[in-house]
DNA sequence: CTGACTGCAAACGTTTTGCACGGTA
DNA sequence: TACCGTGCAAAACGTTTGCAGTCAG
């Protein structure tokens, strides 16, 4: 476990009790909606209100702490920043899987931008589908 | 401009001149958030209801009609249903263009799905940045 | 000590729902 | 004609806001 109070000063935001759980629990966890990480953090800090973590995880995001992960029918989910990867989506379960990436996709990526004289700030690739675990309890 | 009075039929939804409106908007704006489809919508048919276009949206997307398109920090846009591709969107003005696949993410999405036992139905690329028109406005 | 942050409660915008009426097949 | 679809209004929901009190730096 990172020391967090250390990478939220770094931004410019103020380390509090609030925000290191939060942060925390993001990792702990891995992908998770906004609704689910009051739900954990309100366990561990009862006193937390709704309002601070949606004001939290907004001003992360901005940061650059935390990123996004926008899915198709279903509410978003927040994950710590960290070096590009493809989330594979359960439809099933609704579990985010992180696959790293390949090079060939980075490649690709880079001959998009200067074909289209697109400059690409940030990547974003969800697969949708179907998990190894709920494969095994469709197939009982 | 297909026939979707056929295209809806075909997916079990009667042909309302409220959803071959509501397709024929979307086709002919690419991607379109939910409110924008009933502000085109509705100057075409005044009397539409926005809960009209919430159920017929919803309805469409689960017939495999449409797709929807989330979009970090953004409402979901939604677009007619076609062969896989990027979306490049701008940060800066908000538009998303289509950029055809090439096979190697195909075949890169392929061998994801093999390795990790992940069955994959759906596909989603978004790539953030600054589209060629905003960079000009920006150099300005 | 001071500005940033929190918690609360109210406001807000978006999406969903139930129901009576109307239109498609 | 039967049933699906629509429009309306209300309800539910998620998110944002303003503000007074609190805390980190």
């Amino acid at each position: 476990m990172k020391d967090y109070a250390i990478l939220l000063k770094n931004t410019g935001l103020k380390a509090t009790f609030q925000r290191i759980t939060i942060v925390e629990q993001i990792e702990k966890h891995g992908h998770i909606s906004i609704e689910c990480i009051y739900d954990v953090v309100v366990s561990i800090y009862p006193s937390i209100s709704l309002a601070t973590v949606y004001k939290n995880i907004l001003l992360m995001v901005e940061k650059g702490v935390l990123v996004e992960v926008p899915i198709a029918g279903k509410k978003s989910k927040y994950e710590l920043a960290k070096k590009d990867h493809i989330h594979l989506v359960c439809t099933m379960c609704g579990e985010v899987e992180d696959q790293a990436h390949q090079d060939q996709i980075e490649n690709l990526f880079y001959s998009i931008s200067q074909k289209q004289n697109f400059i690409v700030i940030k990547q974003q690739v969800n697969l949708y589908g179907i998990c190894d675990t709920c494969q095994i309890e469709e197939a009982s």
